[in-house]
DNA sequence: GTGACCGTTCTCTAGACAGCATGTC
DNA sequence: CTAGAGAACGGTCAC
């Protein structure tokens, strides 16, 4: 099929032939022939890099109307609305968190592109623009699986859906076991393919030889390994260097953030041939001009050999420079937690996995399949490399079997998407959104809202009515639905759903119902103590003390001090020190209120980085978040009467 | 006394979305 | 059903 057979505009026609695209990929073709072009539903289960992007594109040029483009997350966004901007005649807006466009601005686009998150609280706080759309498109869908974030897209799709049946929904997904599922929720037709543009082969290390599931092998010079103590890192480094010797690139993903870092040195130090120099001491000049900190100059330090590091507790700045040095070829090797395994468009020839099971909480884990599989589909650059390779390293005594490894990552396909609304704290905050947003002012229309969720269409036997009704009880017990004084089961006619101002403002700030009765809790704690004892401390407690605040590692030499800064300052705290839920979770709250105060009286990133052993990539999320929530703490203290401008305050000194 | 070497214990662990009101180029 | 890397520490021994 060629690309000026499709019904489009001239000037995009001339675009697409212009970059070169003239006939379309095999999935692209599928997608055209169910109907993407005529307003059809489609989901496509399609491999990273083969062509979704196009396929989006198809779907909202040929809407009748403007079409939203909905991402995973902000650096996507940038990245999408970057290609969509280029498209000519066509206006396309942007709204993230930090990112942010205003309702009558996004109104005028074609397409807007927006975070799940994003599009919920705008149509939670009544944003106009999402009332007109013609189209939309979901990006990664697959993430309807995800514990925190799947729930947010299911209803927001759910709610998209109920308010305008006719909606054209396009939904982009990995290959996962039960596309077909998500198709049916969606009424969609399902386009599902394993075909890449680069073929891709993958493989498993083990005794110093890659056997690849094509039948091929690769012998690796891993010298340093002695006979007893076969080597996962030291494999790893043959792999890379291998691939760099080649003139390829590589990444490589290891488990934690400290292990990045290490073995980016390592590689820096073995020299890999290859990186120019100049370039790179260049490179690592720009690097060094976003910050001063030890992580920061480590990274420079890589950098000069081609080599860079890229996690979570590195700077958002640094981790997009890394990103783009690395697309234009201007770094070698990039040593990623899972950061890099989904996210931004960072191809390389060679992937190599060292550790395939990581630490949740309390155990150790195999990676989810999905996740493993997205690390090897950054293999292989189009147009750029002949082939992509993924390399998972097994190991001896003790390490992953290589027999293992291949059956559960190579041979096995990846996991099904399983919704997560049953958990409880989902389900609260969703029931009090759709509530406080006017969608529903029953437990009728709630149930009802709740039938069109993925949620409802696997598991179409739980009984939603009653889920509803002991939500609602919930929330009605935190003060923040009104449920009328009905008995719920709608016989009396009483069947009143509404949110109180309390709820209203909880869902508007798009904070957890949990949250919202920790910080109810803590302003009045707060305005009931002696005023010369409420400090800026007290306000950074209550809020560092919410589940929306993600907490920190507190390292236990750091203990002992953090319990002695918790007893001098004992007055200016909401929690007295032998009545904290959690005793360890709240001087991890301190710990981080200690940071901001830090931060609000003037101490340097540098400084603060170095005194609490945190990521600066790690402190710049966290600042924003303080910020956000010292707003909800403002908004909730003024629901419920309490002369505490201290919220404010800190958050303008943030 | 000093330093190379080696076994033992201790420490620590991925990621990242959202509000709102002004101000600014 | 399930951990394991690496730093810090401490001790031994040869010179």
């Amino acid at each position: 099929m060629h690309v000026r057979d499709l019904p489009l505009p001239g000037p995009i026609l001339e675009h697409y032939e212009s970059g070169g695209i003239e006939t379309l990929y095999p999935p692209q073709v599928a997608a055209v022939e169910a109907g993407v072009t005529e307003g059809e539903r489609l989901v496509a289960a399609i491999p990273t890099a083969s062509g979704k992007t196009f396929i989006a594109e198809l779907a909202m040029l040929t809407a009748d109307g403007p079409a939203l483009y909905i991402v995973p997350l902000r650096a996507l966004a940038r990245e999408k609305y970057e290609t969509f901007a280029e498209l000519p005649g066509v206006s396309v807006g942007i709204s993230t968190g930090d990112f942010d466009a205003t309702d009558e601005d996004l109104v005028e686009e074609d397409i807007v592109v927006a975070t799940a998150e994003k599009v919920d609280s705008a149509i939670r706080n009544g944003a106009s623009w999402v009332e007109s759309l013609a189209c939309v498109v979901v990006d990664e869908v697959h993430l309807l699986g995800s514990e925190g974030r799947g729930p947010t897209l299911e209803v927001t799709l759910a709610t998209l859906q109920r308010r305008a049946p006719g909606l054209q929904i396009v939904a982009l997904s990995a290959t996962v076991d039960n596309p077909e599922d998500i198709a049916d929720w969606l009424d969609a037709e399902l386009v599902e393919t394993t075909w890449r543009p680069v073929s891709l082969r993958t493989g498993v290390y083990a005794d110093g030889d890659v056997t690849f599931d094509d039948d091929s092998t690769l012998g690796v010079d891993a010298d340093a390994a002695g006979p007893d103590g076969e080597d996962e890192t030291e494999a790893t480094a043959a792999l890379v260097a291998d691939a760099v010797a080649n003139g390829g690139q590589c990444l490589a993903f290891v488990r934690s953030r400290r292990e990045a870092e290490s073995l980016a040195d390592r590689l820096a130090r073995e020299e890999l041939t290859g990186a120019s120099p100049a370039d790179c001491d260049a490179l690592a000049e720009e690097v060094r001009e976003l910050g001063a900190t030890e992580t920061c100059s480590r990274l420079a330090g890589t950098v000069e050999s081609g080599v860079a590091f890229h996690h979570a507790g590195v700077r958002s700045e640094h981790r997009a420079l890394v990103e783009s040095a690395f697309r234009e070829r201007r770094l070698k090797v990039i040593c990623a937690t899972p950061t890099l395994a989904a996210g931004v468009n960072v191809p390389a020839r060679r992937v190599v996995v060292r550790d395939l099971k990581r630490y949740t909480g309390e155990r150790m884990a195999w990676l989810p399949v999905l996740e493993v599989h997205q690390m090897c589909g950054r293999a292989g650059r189009p147009h750029l490399d002949p082939y992509g390779e993924a390399v998972l390293v097994s190991g001896t005594d003790g390490g992953p079997d290589a027999d293992e490894l291949w059956d559960r990552y190579v041979t096995a396909g990846p996991e099904a998407v399983q919704s997560k609304l049953a958990a409880r704290d989902a389900l609260r905050t969703h029931v009090l959104s759709v509530v406080a947003s006017g969608f529903a002012d029953s437990r009728a229309g709630v149930v009802d809202l709740l039938d069109a969720t993925f949620f409802a269409h696997q598991s179409p036997d739980v009984d939603r009515a009653r889920l509803v009704d002991s939500v609602v009880a919930e929330l009605a017990e935190m003060e923040m639905l009104d449920a009328g004084g009905g008995t719920g089961d709608g016989a009396d006619g009483t069947d009143r759903l509404a949110a109180t101002e309390l709820g209203g403002v909880v869902s508007r700030q798009y904070v957890t119902p949990e949250t919202g009765a920790r910080l109810v809790a803590g302003v009045e704690t707060a305005a009931a103590m002696d005023a010369a004892n409420v400090t800026e401390l007290t306000a950074l407690e209550v809020v560092c003390d919410t589940p929306d605040m993600q907490g920190t590692y507190l390292g236990n030499r750091e203990r002992a001090a953090m319990y002695r800064f918790a007893s001098t300052h004992a007055a200016e705290f909401t929690t007295g020190l032998n009545d904290a839920d959690d005793f360890e979770e709240w001087l991890c709250a301190v710990k981080l209120a200690r940071i901001f105060a830090d931060w609000t009286a003037g101490e340097s990133v540098e400084t603060i980085v170095d005194r609490y052993r945190i990521g600066p990539g790690d402190l710049e999320a966290r600042l924003e978040r303080v910020e956000w929530l010292l707003g909800a703490a403002d908004a909730v203290a003024a629901v419920v009467d309490a002369d505490l401008p201290v919220f404010r305050e800190v958050r303008d000194r943030i």
